[in-house]
DNA sequence: CTGTTAGCGCTTTCAG
DNA sequence: CTGAAAGCGCTAACAG
């Protein structure tokens, strides 16, 4: 008897020196002279407990420093009252999306719990089922490529790589945006332009390629097909594919990226030759990530109101969950932002 | 025997046209043939499982998309390879510190879950205790203003509102900060700097105030009492203390904010009474929010390396938890960002 | 109004 | 090597 209690007497002065206990239900239970349930009840403003009770319990509550485990409520209930942000990364577009998430939740009685799932295949899955049902009540997922079929919880993509038809999508006209940039172009009088395309089975690599070839359409101009080159998304693939253009006979006098990071993988190589830009080549991004402004030059690109994108699917998604939804895509503007990497064709080039 | 069956049959039906059955350990047990337990082991990869016995499991995990129940295995295990970054708020600073911390916990075998705490006294508190211990094996929190005592798990402050003594802790010298600022607008020619001092209450107010005077100390320069008033961080007070400044017989020639928002006002106020800024009045901020570089003109102001803050506290819980830690401070070094809210005084106003 | 009972999905002894 | 039993902290029924 007498071991056994200075036993748990050592042990608890252990803790105490590095992790404190964490306070249960329990503990305020014992503290407040009533059982767990009663506790509970006031904790979550059931009916049903007297206000001396209540009162009792409450000062249990703020001497104790009670704060729950969610946990172990969202295994129980099933619902937590917190709503997911699920990215593949904390990347400046998902940051910046987050923002405006949080920004739309604010009052509405949700918390917000934003999910990094990693680079690996499947995240959007993995991390759903991991979080969805118990953990979150509903989720918004960043640029998905894959995720099919019902889902466990309520669901809203932003951007996601393949079209808006199975999921509440957030997304941007990726094919006008495109369109305004080759137009952009072919005004300052560029005839000879290259695409470098994203990946090629995501819907927005196509919309955006689409742009590109329509802008062409209206200026009754023929697109080359040599200069329509699937670049991936990266800056690499953007760079190699730069450098045979330039070696070629016949140049192109701008490049359209179909995303900033291939533009800018443009530009190095052209000024790596010695090209001047915007004066030998000019090149146009797209997304407008923070790079885009701090390149030399600044890059003229296609800027996604992200922030709003943010909070439109949050916004969305509490429509969801509240019944009361009939939007089932939210369609934002793009903005054609005109920095210093563009101008018109040298004499004599167009 | 038979009824029941058909009930069950019923039930799944049903639900398979809304939400689709979330699949369980005990499916997985169940397709594959072997208990819950034998599961669980292979899931989590202990010893103990046959070869032929781990691949059918395998099998059915893959076949049934299992992705577990962090909820779940976090209440019975303690511990979930999560860290959590804790804010009040996803604002600019917070998001750029969370692209950091991302960034160094990438490959460390923890995922990553950000939780906004809102706007309530003693977040910190609350989302740790919520949080810790179950849904995360350790926190970093950014900007607490109150946290003490021992945590219930390993925790690692960004810029707390008070000193460094309590918690380990990432900041910045916010004294060097102003003292560069502050020597900037001396060199320039400045004689009468003002103030805007923040929460007076808090470290890095002090710290911040403290280098402003130093600064005038190196120079043998006497601080007018008058042009040190504190604007608690916020844009009104700054506005309103700028006012009577300019309303003074001998306004100030320069003012240093103790952050961006304080000197974003106070240019305000200054253009709206028609003065030219930096002609007439020169002005510093604090912090390199994404709004001082944008505002007009863009502000002169003493940026914070946010996104190394965030990967350092990251670095640091991750040594603590596995225990080889030694540092408990590191500071990071500021930088003066020179834009145009900054000139020489106008002759003869020095 | 209060407490007792049961169990969410998972992991951990500990028998077999 | 495998399964049966117990329980993490909490909440939803119900009984008292």
């Amino acid at each position: 008897m007498r071991l056994v209690s200075r036993v748990a007497a050592a042990g608890e002065y252990h803790r105490s020196m590095d992790t404190p206990a964490r306070i249960k239900l329990a503990d305020v239970a014992a503290a407040a002279g009533v059982s767990v349930p009663t506790v509970s009840k006031v904790v979550n403003g059931r009916y049903g407990v007297s206000a001396a009770t209540t009162e009792a319990v409450q000062r249990a509550i703020d001497e104790l420093g009670y704060a729950g485990n969610l946990s172990a409520a969202a295994l129980r209930a099933g619902k937590t009252q917190v709503l997911g942000v699920l990215v593949a990364e904390f990347d400046p577009f998902a940051a910046e999306l987050l923002k405006g998430a949080d920004k739309a939740a604010r009052g509405s009685g949700y918390e917000l719990l934003a999910h990094s799932g990693g680079f690996t295949h499947g995240w959007e899955r993995r991390s759903l089922a991991r979080l969805g049902g118990t953990l979150i009540d509903g989720a918004v997922i960043v640029t998905p490529t894959v995720l099919d079929g019902d889902m466990v919880v309520p669901v809203v993509a932003v951007d996601p790589h393949f079209g808006p038809n199975r999921l509440p999508t957030i997304d941007v006209d990726n094919f006008d945006g495109t369109l305004q940039a080759t137009h952009h172009l072919i005004e300052l009088g560029h005839r000879r332009i290259g695409f470098l395309g994203g990946r090629s089975e995501l819907d927005s690599a196509q919309s955006r390629e689409g742009g590109f070839r329509h802008a062409h359409a209206q200026a009754g101009l023929e697109v080359d097909p040599t200069l329509v080159v699937e670049a991936r998304y990266q800056a690499e693939l953007a760079a190699t594919i730069t450098e045979s253009w330039l070696d070629s006979a016949n140049p192109p006098t701008a490049i359209v990226g179909a995303n900033d990071v291939s533009a800018i993988a443009a530009m190095n190589v052209a000024q790596n030759r010695g090209l001047s830009v915007p004066a030998d080549l000019s090149v146009v991004g797209f997304d407008d990530v923070p790079d885009a402004a701090l390149a030399t030059p600044p890059l003229t690109t296609v800027r996604e109101p992200l922030h709003d994108m943010g909070a439109a699917a949050m916004q969305m998604l509490l429509d969801r969950i509240d019944g009361n939804s009939t939007d089932t895509h939210v369609r934002l503007p793009i903005e054609l932002v005109l920095r210093d990497s563009t101008a018109p064709p040298r004499p004599g080039r167009a």
